[in-house]
Order: C-alpha cells, then sequence, then structure tokens
DNA sequence: AACGATTACGCCATACGTAATCATG
DNA sequence: CATGATTACGTATGGCGTAATCGTT
C-alpha cells in the first residue's frame, strides 16, 4: 500500500483528462510529453488501477479516471481555498467577506452590513459581487467567507441557512391582458413564453429559469435567452414572454412599460446565507446570527 | 502570486501543528528536523504569513496556522478519499460498500440490501460495519459508498437523506415503579440517572447521550458511563439508571430483567442515509432510491 | 510518412541528513 | 548547560528536457 499521491499528479492528471490528448495536455502544463505521461502512468502502476485507455483512436478515461476527475477536481480546489483562507486569516486586518448578486436583495444586504459592523469589534465586512454561480465558487475556493445566495444554488461543500422569503410577482407588459388583476395563478398565464437564463454559460442556468421561476410540475414554455436582468425586462417590455421575479427585484427595477402583479401558486422566493463546510470562524458566525434575527420580507 | 502547496507540505505542517514541537513532529513523520523546520518556514515565506508564533516557551499556532490546519486537515482526508475511491472504482468487480453500524436497524439494513440487489444488475452490495463514527468516516475517506446512519452524527462532506422514524422507548428494570405504565412523558422519569456513551473516545458520544435521548431542554442528569449496548442494558437491569432507545433497538435487545414503555415526548429517532457529497455514482443513486421507498417504520 | 505515446539518457532542482550555530530558560 | 529551532553544507533522489523508438492510421 503505498502512500499517496501528491498534487503534482492530480494537476497532471486532470490536464490529460480534461484534453484526452498529452500533446494538449503538456501545453497547457508548460511542461514536455515525457514526463507528464510518465508521471500518470507512474501513478497508474502505484495505485494499481488504469486510469485512461489509450487505443488507437485517442485517449479515453476508464471509470476509474472518470473517478479520479471528479476527486482530483476537489482536492486541487480544496487546495487552493486552503491558502487563500489561510492567507487571508493572516492579514494585518482580515475582513469578513461577503459574496452575493449584485442587486439582488434590495435593502436587505446593506441592513445585514450595518447590523453586523453595529454588533462588535469583529473584522470589518467587505461586500463582493459576481453574477450567478460566482458567490458560491467564491466560498469554494476560500475568496469569500459568506454569501448571500438566491433559491437555485449548488450546495456541494457549503453549510446553508434560510435568510427570508419573499413571493414572486409576475412581469408583464403594460399592454398585457391581464394587467387589472390584483393576483394572478400560474394557470392564467399558462403557455406565455418564459425567457431563459443563459447568462453565466452554466448549464445550470437553464435549470435555474426552470427550477427558480417555476413548480416542475409545469412544462415551461420555451421562451427567447436572456444575458442579464436588463435584457430580461426588455424582452418582457417587447410582449416576448412574461417574467418572474421576486418582488424585491421587481421592485428595483419598476420601469413605466411594465407591470407587476402578485402570483399565487409560485414557489417563493427564498435567500440563503450560505458558507464554507465547517468553518469554524467567528465572524461568519457573528454574521450568520445577523442573519437569522432577520425578520420575514416585508412586503412593500 | 506563487501558485500553491504541494501535499507534502501540508503533511509536514499538520504534524507540526498537531505536536506543536518540531523535534517530536519529525519523529512522527520519520524525517529530521532540519527540513522539516526548512519546509514550514519556506511555506510561511512563500504565503507570506506567519504560521506559528515560535516563543521561548514553546511553539504555538497563529490564528492563519489554525485556519491551515484546519484547512490542512480536510485538504489531506479528500486526497486520500480520492485514491481510496479511484482504486475502488478499478476493481475488476466493483462492490458498493455500505457502512452502518451494528445491530441498530432491525430487520431494515436487510430488507434495503435485498430490494437493492433485486433492483438491477448494480454491483453487489457488501456491508462494512462500524462503532459510532466509523461509517461517516469511512464516506470521508473513500472506504466506503453508502451508509445507514442514526441520528446525531457529523454532515461535514456528507449529503443525506431521512429514510425512516421510529418512536423511542424508555427501558427500566422490572423493578421500577412505572413499569405498569402504558405510556410515559419524560417528566415522569426527570431526575432519573442516564447512561453516557463513552464508547468511542470521541467527544461527540457525550453530545450524542444528549442530543440523541432528550431534547435539549432537558438537563442530563449524569448517570454512569458505558462502553456499548450491553453494559447499558446491563446498568439499567442493576438499576442505575434508564435509557431511551428506539423501538427497534430495545425490540433486538429484550431481557427478561428489563421493560420497555414507549415514551411520547422525547424526539424520535431517525434513520439516514448518508453518501459523500456529490457522488455521481449510479450504484449510490440506486441504493438511496431504494432507502427512500421504504415505508415509515413498522410499529413492532 | 505522420501523429501521438513511450523509453533512454543526461542534467539540474530540491529535499534530505549530518554537523555546526543560535536563542532562551 | 540543556533544550529546541535554525543555518550551513554535501549528497542523492527524482523530475525535467532532448532525442530516439515504438505503434497506429
Amino acid at each position: 500500500m503505498s502512500d499517496g499521491v501528491e498534487l503534482r499528479e492530480l494537476r497532471y492528471f486532470r490536464a490529460v483528462a480534461e484534453e484526452l490528448n498529452f500533446t494538449r495536455a503538456a501545453e497547457r502544463l508548460g511542461i514536455a510529453q515525457p514526463p507528464l505521461s510518465r508521471t500518470i502512468r507512474a501513478m497508474e502502476r502505484r495505485l494499481g488501477v488504469r486510469l485512461l485507455d489509450r487505443s488507437s483512436h485517442g485517449t479515453e478515461l476508464t471509470a476509474a479516471g472518470a473517478v479520479l476527475l471528479e476527486q482530483a477536481r476537489l482536492v486541487l480546489t480544496a487546495a487552493d481555498a486552503a491558502v487563500q483562507r489561510t492567507v487571508r486569516a493572516g492579514r494585518v486586518e482580515p475582513r469578513l467577506v461577503i459574496a452575493a448578486q449584485p442587486s439582488g436583495h434590495g435593502g436587505l444586504l446593506q441592513r445585514l452590513v450595518d447590523q453586523y459592523h453595529s454588533s462588535g469589534v469583529w473584522p470589518s465586512a467587505e461586500v463582493a459581487l459576481g453574477g450567478w454561480g460566482a458567490p458560491t465558487a467564491m466560498l469554494r475556493e476560500g475568496r469569500a467567507d459568506v454569501a448571500l445566495l438566491r433559491d437555485p444554488f449548488d450546495p456541494q461543500g457549503l453549510d446553508f441557512e434560510v435568510v427570508a422569503t419573499e413571493p414572486r410577482v409576475a412581469v408583464l407588459p403594460h399592454t398585457h391582458r391581464l394587467i387589472a388583476a390584483k393576483l394572478l395563478c400560474r394557470q392564467d398565464l399558462a403557455g406565455e413564453p418564459v425567457p431563459r437564463w443563459r447568462s453565466e454559460g452554466h448549464r445550470e442556468a437553464a435549470y435555474r429559469a426552470a427550477v427558480d421561476h417555476l413548480p416542475p410540475e409545469h412544462p415551461l414554455p420555451p421562451g427567447p435567452e436572456v444575458n442579464n436582468l436588463m435584457e430580461l425586462l426588455e424582452m418582457v417590455a417587447l410582449g416576448q414572454g412574461v417574467a418572474f421575479l421576486s418582488e424585491s427585484t421587481a421592485a428595483q427595477h419598476r420601469r413605466a412599460d411594465l407591470v407587476h402583479v402578485p402570483v399565487s401558486d409560485i414557489s417563493p422566493s427564498r435567500i440563503y446565507v450560505a458558507w464554507p463546510q465547517g468553518s469554524r470562524s467567528p465572524a461568519v458566525a457573528a454574521f450568520v446570527r445577523c442573519c437569522l434575527q432577520e425578520e420575514e420580507w416585508p412586503t412593500d
């Protein structure tokens, strides 16, 4: 039983497994092919497992290789995160870095930061904004300590709690037949196209549109793809679809040519506070405590 | 920005941080002190962070060092797990390893394994038993794929679902004043000593006794320490305390000198199925599906 | 032939150990 | 002075690059 692997080996393997080509992988790593080839073979011999099928028609992952690729990504991310967190903890004046998506929380983020600051002499807070998926990545990579997230997010490696729940509204063009309604249900809007997020290039973005805006039992009418909130609202204004946004998001982006109508039977939007699993940081704990004292979202 | 760390450095640092003494750490690692000292210093210089306070009165961790110790443990565990999972995935006939505590689930485990086996041509299942804390450790270290767990467990790095819920009973000596009762509430037994688990040497064992057997608002009457279930029952039989066990556990260990009485207001015992976070294994998914089809626990 | 992976071989970086040095109670 | 960390220095393991070889299409 040889004792283990080194990160260098995992970095090399990841490159090969992702490129499925030793030459390109070596280029990407900035080394020559032979050491790469040797390192992978040595690892295979040491573990007693074939990781790659080197057939004539190119290189393929074996089942074991697929497992190692997945695992190697986790280990390498964790190693980078370890360094990041250590360096940040060692700064003379450490900061609590709060990651969040821009303009998604109304005054909530501001209130939480204020409350956190007024709660004592903890490291001062600093907000880092990023698009969908960025806050969770920052947590995993050790570049942020805590994050405010909207409903569908990848919980891998994170702990989280619900901070607030708020109903969603339908955003309709002002020419829509239903703008006079006080309350809609999903059925009233069945068949209306719903724009889809394409923004961050993630597969999950499509998923987000589906899960975030509609319960899964409703089929999703295909709508135009949009890259951000402004495009989304423009699409709606142009009559290309309807959008379902949380009240606060909608309220922050009022337009004369759009109307908001509450919807009764859509899953409410939830805001979570999340942090790296097992974080022992007192500052994180203090911020989370602030979050959990937060009231239900005020309904305007 | 130097690119990162190597596992060797993290292994070295962990040894020093745990021993708080370079000499002992070097012995533990099987190397001489100088390379150890140099490696740590090099790491400090590269990261630009002091990890250890080397004062006269011994070596202490800095705040950053404490963070790195915690992180290093995670990374090293993840790296070992990566190897284990890869090796197991590469076996000619891979097995689904199910970790569980011995004799804690009545026929549940057997039923689940049978159901899993009859559900198709997946890798065959193999059960690995271990004391409290062992199943979760096996999952984290890549030595098991999935586990059946009882209520208080450390969820770090795991995903889980509830499989079954069952009420608890009080286990009383047959000489007890309340053996004729059909149903007790916690108040009836207030002040009775409750034996505590000492078994696995974990701090968590005490926590277990508290959270598992009693809601936290009840103060825990100090009871004798026991190492296993047999000792626990013996203590109860000797009149040294009362125990609160799940129905199925109690049922599997009937004794002529013990009586079981249902308790109304104690949190029920839950059985979970858990697996490494983000596991993509189809075999694990199949087993979890079997678990979720499981009915509520039959009440005898 | 051409492309991609592997083996052969010489070089250099770096991790190691021994021994000497420093700092502190 | 004794204990424990660091610096100095010579050695050697092993990871790298260049060049040659193998194996497919």
